[in-house]
DNA sequence: GTGGTCTAGACCACT
DNA sequence: GTGGTCTAGACCACT
């Protein structure tokens, strides 16, 4: 399910979560299923066990997933909206710059919409399925 | 006019070329007219000159501004868009990222459109000025 | 197997992208290859590292070498043909240059294409060993 | 007759230089042939008189025009192939990189031929003119 | 260990 | 004065 591009600029961890936010939003990891463990993923998405476990890290400090001492790690119950500043902050400003990348691609907002609109139909319909 | 965030996980020579980018699109620097020159902008965003150099080559790669041998470096004629294949794609990654992080925070697809439309009205609207 | 020739007009990155360009085209350096490291590179042409670094960062926007992160820097997988604009209109305008100064120096058309055919059977020979 | 790219990455007193020896090639320039002085070539092209002033001195020492003290900058008399060591070198070393581009290019040798052909036969028609 | 970024500062070609 | 190149060397993220 995960697919890691190793000649992408943005790090493999970072790739992880991602991949792992997005099979939750589309309902193909549900709340409070197991995940694989760190060794287990490592080793489907041949990565070192090192840059899973920072991944899981991350995604734990970011209430996405729970680690359960000795039994697993697993995806967070409440998937509610999170509105932490910091979170938000670095949201409004990745927007600013798509802004900003596709005024300079020449794609209208109408474009830019219709776009945002599939992907986001695409993520809610999954949790359909 | 450009404000370096140093504790920023994005590189100096990155806010740079955002911010210079943004200058342009909002109107506030126009085209064909001279950029501060690496010393002099190296100076103001107290940065060393080598970081702006990087940012300029870059902005330069991408048809943004145009270096004149020994006379300085300006905003280019034709900021038309420009569709390369490459920036096209991580611009569509980037769209898709914005969409998930949207969805995790909550935010509907109205909403983002909203603030979309605010920051592209913004960024066009520097044109008429 | 890299020369730098300090009292070239050419700048050492440059003679660093042509010469790696030259092993990889004779097949001294193979497909999937992993180059030396920047450091270990540096050493061995006694040069910085940020120089060999500018180098292998060209090279990867080329598309001749790609850079797996904390891995290292490999010869790319498809060597094939990228006919991009900028690129070829470069290549025409040196190509044109080579013809001028062929004419000044009295080679004639016969000549030249013998010397062109030459070095490029050394390089697609380079191939098959 | 003269054109300067004032955004090519060739500084301007070579892209004089390359380009009277190519009017010489092609007969618009003919031996003996009066040049137009610094400061007339200098207000033709929209130059610095320095650079001009480099170009002729560039010239002049290659053996292609000639300056008599009071009088003017001369066309050459003797056009006649001149194979210093030196600029032999260079050539052949323009020659070989020209090769390992267009391999790189994915050119074939027939091709190139074809091209070159075309360039000098422009230039030799020239002399007809 | 790997490449990426950055500083501080020198030197150079070009205008 | 302008940008381009290079050195020497630090620090960092990633694997």
């Amino acid at each position: 399910m995960i697919v890691i591009n190793e000649r992408s600029p943005s790090p493999i961890y970072e790739q992880i979560i991602q991949q792992i936010k997005e099979l939750i939003l589309r309902g193909v990891l549900l709340e409070g299923e197991k995940l694989p463990s760190v060794r287990e993923m490592s080793g489907l998405i041949v990565v070192n066990p090192n840059t899973v476990s920072k991944a899981y890290q991350e995604l734990e400090r970011q209430g996405v997933i729970e680690t359960l001492r000795g039994k697993g790690t697993f995806v967070a119950k409440q998937q509610s909206p999170r509105m932490e500043k910091e979170r938000m902050q670095k949201f409004r400003e990745a927007l600013k710059q798509v802004a900003i990348e596709a005024t300079y691609l020449g794609i209208d907002s109408a474009q830019l919409q219709k776009w945002l609109e599939e992907y986001m139909m695409e993520l809610r319909g999954g949790t359909d399925a």
